[in-house]
DNA sequence: TATGAATGAGCCTTCATTCAT
DNA sequence: TATGAATGAAGGCTCATTCAT
């Protein structure tokens, strides 16, 4: 790889950085492009080098940044010993739980993933990996079904729904406390993800 | 009340409705207040003697609508013959599944609402209503507990956890049929919410 | 007329005037919008209280000039005792010559019509007079035609043969000498006039 | 001749042909050096080895198309047999003839001289090729005087207002069919030049 | 010669807000 | 109360030109 071509990753990874800072700390509507590259230390029409406009960057963060979570959590799974003794429902909830954690220990990560996520965006960033690091939660989920010793109803709809509900609940319990900690609402939460599975279990394979 | 004040009342809401159609338009951030005040036909300087800004009045508009949408749905359920046979778990799913269809004949609240609610907005919409004909959800959600035979752990976490399953669901669902239509979505979530319900019954009382 | 209404008009011609200035001076391409409000001395956003955009200035100008150019040689005529000896052919020179005068002195004019003319452009800025003050020429024409005493054949592109031959004739020999001066250039000019007219003669009245 | 040289010369006119479509089809002043390469397919910095900038490169395509127009027409002219028997208007009116019809058959090329022309820029097109194969039109209209049996006053003037009466008259005509439609023009037009033609006829030789 | 990444001044335009009327 | 002309900072974006490779 030529010195020209790193340098030029080296300029893009600078400006995804920059841009997920200042993001994170004053909202994606109110960052112009000038706080991007000022911060960054290249010039305005550098930007358009690499990106098509502000939100042609922040979509590659958050797919980036999703992506990111689903595979540290997913790593920590298989490098826990006890998880071979894990039934599918203790996998996801270990997989949440983590995930959830990340969230709490990185606020601004989850303020600015939440304010511009949909299922789409979200179904694209688990499911087409932007770099070679990046993983395929698709996938993986799948095997994890495989795995099970029960056939699942509407596996789509089932994690859906557990993305859904994760996502909103830990949204204002961890920013705003609100309606109760996060430490409260956990076993709450968990509960509610075991009667979903549960509700979608259809028979033994 | 004067004439004078009932103008001013005028002016207020000509102002709110004609804000409402256009953020549901194009949109709030693509929404200037020149865009409002010119289609109200009031000059610019008189939606500051209304509005302290934009944020303004979209906040009154959320708390305004949402509240709407709850008093319409129990009004609709206290209309009901059949009511007086409810269980709590009936009622809860007929609110809900009114509101949904509500959501789902009027796309642009949705979108409008759900890019712009918190909970804690959301909580205040349902406990302030900001003038004599909105309804206090808090009071109803309350009084639904009283009447039945059964004690609730955590009544507001359970609250909160249907809500926030509902509104992220339908968001995806309404709007995109993702991961599949409403209707198929439906059967579904109102079992994961009976099942929420149950987990959270704590004898009889 | 109200005090405010006199100042809009007031600041709109001091757009207009030091628009004019700076297109003549620079050129229409090379000037921007900032160089405009900066030297009529209003801010850059009360430019478009006024105008669309540099293209509406522009065209508001060259309506404005052109028809200013051909009321000034119509006066004069008026205004010549000899003019009620004139044969048409006569009134036509004496018209042609006048303004082609006005384009001598004013070269800066000149360049700024000519660079921006077009046949479209000249006939509604010579029949859709803008203001109170602006002729119509069109009728004039007419009334010189009924005047004399003789049929013309098309008498519309005979004047159009007219105003071609002189435009492109005058630009190169006011401005640069080329192929010769305007003094040269003027009686073999007259002369092919009188010869285009003579040619569209189609018998007396 | 090198092959390094040839591919030089390919270089160059391949960007002068590029530059030129761009041009014609979507204006002088909104074609950008980026266009022009991109299409191209040579790199931003080569255009500057060839060219010193935009206006470089356009006065270039003018001189040469419009010379290639002259050349065509006068190629013409002496390939039809009947041209022997041309009187000096004729021959003029030929040529005039042609070049109106090319004209007429290529818009972008009309517009894009048209809008660029003036007649320093024409005479030089006219009297200095660009290449080998450019035709000097200035010697064979020296020729064609020489060739007639008449004396002409001016002649230079006598071409310059036959050159700016096509130029301006075509480019309305064809363009905008304003006054009227080319083919009701071109009568008029070809009796007014051979009215100024009579007009500088000075005696026989 | 040829490249094309980088530059940064400068463009047009929008808009929340003010204030004299 | 109500007006709407005026503001001017700030926005996104373009582009001719340079220069290290």
């Amino acid at each position: 790889m030529g010195k020209l071509e790193t340098n030029k990753q080296l300029k893009e990874s600078t400006l995804l950085n920059t841009a997920f800072e200042i993001f994170t700390t004053k909202g994606f509507s109110k960052t112009s492009i000038s706080d991007i590259v000022g911060h960054a230390g290249v010039a305005k029409g550098t930007f358009y080098l690499y990106f098509k406009d502000k939100y042609d960057i922040r979509n590659r963060l958050i797919c980036h940044k999703s992506s990111q979570l689903f595979r540290t959590a997913v790593q920590k799974l298989h490098a826990n010993p006890e998880a071979s003794t894990f039934s599918f429902e203790d996998e996801i909830i270990y997989i949440v739980d983590n995930i959830i954690n990340q969230l709490n220990s990185n606020q601004a990560l989850l303020t600015f993933i939440s304010k511009n996520l949909s299922w789409g965006v979200f179904k694209t960033a688990l499911t087409t990996p932007i770099n070679d690091g990046d993983l395929n939660f698709a996938d993986i989920y799948h095997q994890m079904l495989e795995k099970s010793p029960w056939h699942f109803r509407e596996p789509e709809i089932m994690l859906f729904l557990i993305v859904e509900l994760v996502s909103g609940a830990c949204y204002s319990a961890i920013l705003y406390q609100e309606p109760c900690s996060l430490e409260q609402l956990k076993p709450e939460l968990y509960s509610a993800i075991r009667l979903i599975i549960q509700a979608h279990k259809a028979g033994t394979k």
